[in-house]
DNA sequence: ATGTCTTTGTGAACGCGTGCACAAAGATGG
DNA sequence: CCATCTTTGTGCACGCGTTCACAAAGACAT
């Protein structure tokens, strides 16, 4: 996964667990492609499989939305699916503004997913004055002195932040006094954002070296030995164990 | 956050904590920051500002790796920088594998990230003959046919995804195949891989629709009673409360 | 109408993660 | 060498999330 929440301690929204709103758009998901395949009904013990999840833990999530299902039958298709979407917001349409056009912005830009599930990309901002006037998955860049001017105008609420690290906060400042409430940031730094404003951030990077972590113990368990012996404490470490702090640069 | 992680169910991989392995990374990021700014210590209260968590926590997070800290003091930035690097296994070569090279996959292999960690983009596989050759980011594409090829040749063992939903899982199951043991899975689609192999999945529809759930809640306490009206049953609901279910698509 | 069989919904136990609060450790100054 | 002050490392308690296991509910056949 891309990493957690950033702010929000654990706050759950009504009664439902922030561990079951992040799952409810997988079984959004599994139940789309149900749906088109024209299956009527579902077993909580199908729909597990489809989604990942243990069965148990499926019902559970769908019990905090009311009691949806029919004993000995399942649950009906249609039916969740418009549940689902409803208590997620996506019967609505969210206007966004993506901030930051580079290779990953024009790549959501052009990302289907974006667009069919309520969230319309409103506009595209970018500071390279060059990037002005071209169109990226044919909408138009406008540049960020306008920012606010096209947050207020379209009523936008959520923002996409994939500019590079440094410009990340500036540009996050920026939304939040603009009206935008909620960030999705794919720069890789820490946001500070006052409260009532939520942030989700995705860090390839991030991800990356969690599998790293898990394939290195895969990988060795018995390599690992050798590396293990240089255990030094800070003060006997001069400038690290083999000589020479290995070459790390920031992501 | 993206998604987290899709397989173990939570095992402790050698008494450190899932958890804490998710945020070495940003604690690695904060501190080399500092080690470019050359910052020698930094105590537990200012690292944890910086990457946006509980002092606390950070100090329980370093206590699995060993008391690398000293009272009074704080911590050796150089020496926590290596010890986590070392940690994460990002003191070694990672060949990667961006298979789908499409406006994402072309983002991911552009992404400066990737290669400053250790990870070394090995080599780019689309299933488009007529990529097949062109240069993206450097590095000419190759065709999914020499998938096996590349990755044995490589010895290569973590990949990522970055295809249409419908390709991720042949694809899965030939990187599988062929020797890759972690993946990082763009596609929006459950993966199933056998135990032993690690799959972490990032996904951005997802992303935005938890945002929305959240901004559906901050925007309307009052809006959401109208709407919260319509709670009818299974049986009551011939096709949906108000006459015709919202339109839905896939992501 | 009655019995059987399937599947939901949930009570309860358990385990992980978080955060408080404090004692131990060491640095620093006199 | 002793006192003070800072900061780490951690014991402990609490709460969330997960999972098991089962009773209640309803469909369906006879």
């Amino acid at each position: 996964m891309a990493t957690g929440r950033t702010h929000r301690p654990a706050t759950r929204s009504r009664g439902i667990p922030e561990a079951t709103v992040a799952r409810l758009p997988l079984y959004l998901r599994a139940l789309t492609a149900l749906s088109e395949r024209s299956v009527p009904t579902v077993s909580s013990e199908e729909l597990a499989a489809a989604a990942g999840v243990n069965s148990a833990k499926l019902r559970k999530d769908f019990s905090y939305l009311g009691s949806y299902g029919t004993r000995g039958v399942g649950y009906d298709v249609e039916y969740l699916v418009y549940q689902i979407s409803r208590e997620l917001g996506l019967t609505q349409d969210w206007p966004v503004v993506i901030v930051g056009i580079g290779n990953l912005g024009a790549a959501l830009a052009n990302y289907g997913g974006f667009a069919s599930r309520g969230f319309r990309v409103a506009a595209l901002i970018d500071a390279d004055p060059a990037m002005a006037g071209k169109p990226v998955a044919g909408i138009p860049v406008q540049h960020t002195d306008d920012l606010e001017k096209i947050i207020e105008g379209n009523g936008v609420s959520i923002g996409v932040i994939a500019t590079p690290a440094g410009a990340a906060q500036p540009v996050c400042d920026r939304l939040v006094a603009a009206g935008v409430t909620s960030i999705l940031n794919f720069a890789p730094t820490v946001l500070s954002v006052p409260d009532g404003v939520d942030v989700r951030k995705v860090d390839l990077s991030i991800e990356l070296q969690i599998l790293a972590f898990h394939e290195q113990r895969k990988a060795g368990e018995e390599a690992a030995a050798e590396t293990a012996a240089v255990t030094l404490t800070p003060k006997e470490a001069g400038k690290g164990p083999d000589g020479d702090v290995p070459a790390v640069m920031p992501a």
